[in-house]
DNA sequence: CTTTTCTCCTGTATGC
DNA sequence: TGCATACAGGAGAAAA
C-alpha cells in the first residue's frame, strides 16, 4: 500500500517527467475518481486544460501538482493514491490499463499521465493554495517526520496527551502525517512497544523513541524504492515491492522475529490485522479503547 | 468536543 | 469446478 515513501517515489517521478509541461487535455473516467470536484469531471477536465506544472509536492501520503493558469492564478491538483492508485508516465500509443481513471495529454506531445486505480479509493481534486503552496482542504493534515516543519517534541507532548493506543495515534494523520499500516507495524517493532499501549502510559522518551524508529523506516524503504525506478514507469507497487524483504513484522506471522526467534504473532486491531513480536512486544495488561 | 465505527472498492486467496 | 466469503486498508462521514 502506498504510505509514505512509496508516494515520495511517484512524486518523484512526476518531477522528473511531468513538472514544466502543460496541460493541454486531461480526461477523467467514471465518477469516481473526481468525486471530491462536485462540479463534476468534465468541468475539472476544462479547469486543468492550459495549467502549467509549476512543481510537484506531498505531505504524507498526500500528493499535489502545483499548477499555474493562463491568466497567472496559481492552484493545486491534489491526488491521493489511496490503496491501489498508480499514476504512470507512459507514450500515448500505450493501451488503456483496465482501471484507467484519468488521462493528461501535455502540449508537448510527449508522455501521457496516467491515473490507474483498482479499488478506487484514491482521487484528484482542485484546491486552493495557501500562501506556502498547502492546498487548503488538506490543511487539517500535519506534516510528516521529512518536513522542516515537523515538530517532533510537540507531537510527543500531544501523544502524551492523549489515552488512546499508541498504533492508533501513529495512524491519525492529524497528529503526524505519512505513516500507514505496515510502517506503524514496523516502527513498533523496532521501538520494541505493542501497538496497544496507551500513549498517556508511555514515557515521552519511548514515544520520541517509537517517532524515531518510524521516520528510520520510511527513509530506509524510500532509499529501496529509489532503486526500482524505470525513467518511464511511475513504480507504485509498495505492497509487493522490493521492500518486503526489509520488514520484520508487517506480514510475517509465524515467522521468526529477527531478534529474538518467537514466532510473530497476528492480531486484529482496529479492524486491521497487527503484527508482532509477542516477547519483545509483550501485550499491556489492560488493554485500552481498541 | 473527542473518540470509535462504518463505508467506499475489486482482485486474490481460501473454504465448502 | 464453482460459488460464497474473507481480506487487504486510507480517510472521511457517521455514530457514539
Amino acid at each position: 500500500m502506498p504510505e509514505l515513501p512509496e508516494v515520495e517515489v511517484v512524486r518523484r517521478g512526476l518531477a522528473d517527467h511531468v513538472a514544466g509541461r502543460t496541460i493541454e487535455r486531461a480526461d477523467f473516467h467514471g465518477t469516481r475518481v473526481a468525486r471530491r470536484h462536485l462540479a463534476g469531471p468534465e468541468d475539472l477536465g476544462a479547469r486543468l486544460a492550459g495549467n502549467r506544472v509549476e512543481r510537484v509536492c506531498r505531505r504524507g501520503k498526500y500528493l499535489w501538482l502545483v499548477l499555474s493558469e493562463p491568466g497567472g492564478d496559481r492552484q493545486g491538483l491534489i491526488a491521493h493514491l489511496g490503496m491501489s492508485g498508480q499514476l504512470l508516465v507512459e507514450e500515448p500509443d500505450a493501451p488503456d490499463e483496465k482501471h484507467l481513471h484519468a488521462r493528461f495529454v501535455f502540449a508537448d506531445g510527449g508522455p501521457e499521465l496516467r491515473f490507474v486505480d483498482q479499488r478506487t479509493f484514491g482521487g484528484m481534486a482542485l484546491a486552493e493554495l495557501t500562501p506556502d503552496d498547502v492546498p487548503e482542504t488538506i490543511a487539517h493534515i500535519a506534516p510528516d517526520p521529512f518536513e522542516a516543519a515537523f515538530d517532533q517534541a510537540a507531537v510527543v507532548k500531544r501523544m502524551k496527551g492523549k489515552d488512546v493506543a499508541v498504533k492508533r495515534a501513529l495512524l491519525d494523520q492529524t497528529l503526524v502525517a505519512g505513516i500507514g499500516n505496515i510502517y506503524a507495524d514496523e516502527a513498533l517493532w523496532r521501538a520494541q512497544v505493542h501497538g496497544s499501549r496507551p500513549c498517556s502510559a508511555l514515557t515521552k522518551p519511548t514515544l520520541s523513541r517509537v517517532l524515531d524508529h518510524a521516520r528510520e523506516v520510511m527513509a530506509a524503504a524510500l532509499v529501496a524504492g529509489g532503486t526500482s525506478f524505470d525513467s518511464l514507469y511511475v513504480n507504485v507497487n509498495g505492497a509487493s515491492g522490493y521492500f518486503d524483504r526489509s520488514l520484520h513484522a508487517y506480514g510475517r506471522e509465524g515467522e521468526p522475529c529477527d531478534r529474538c526467534g518467537t514466532p510473530i504473532r497476528r492480531e486484529a486491531f482496529m479492524n486491521r490485522s497487527s503484527f508482532s513480536c509477542p516477547r519483545c512486544q509483550p501485550r499491556p495488561r489492560h488493554v485500552p479503547a481498541r
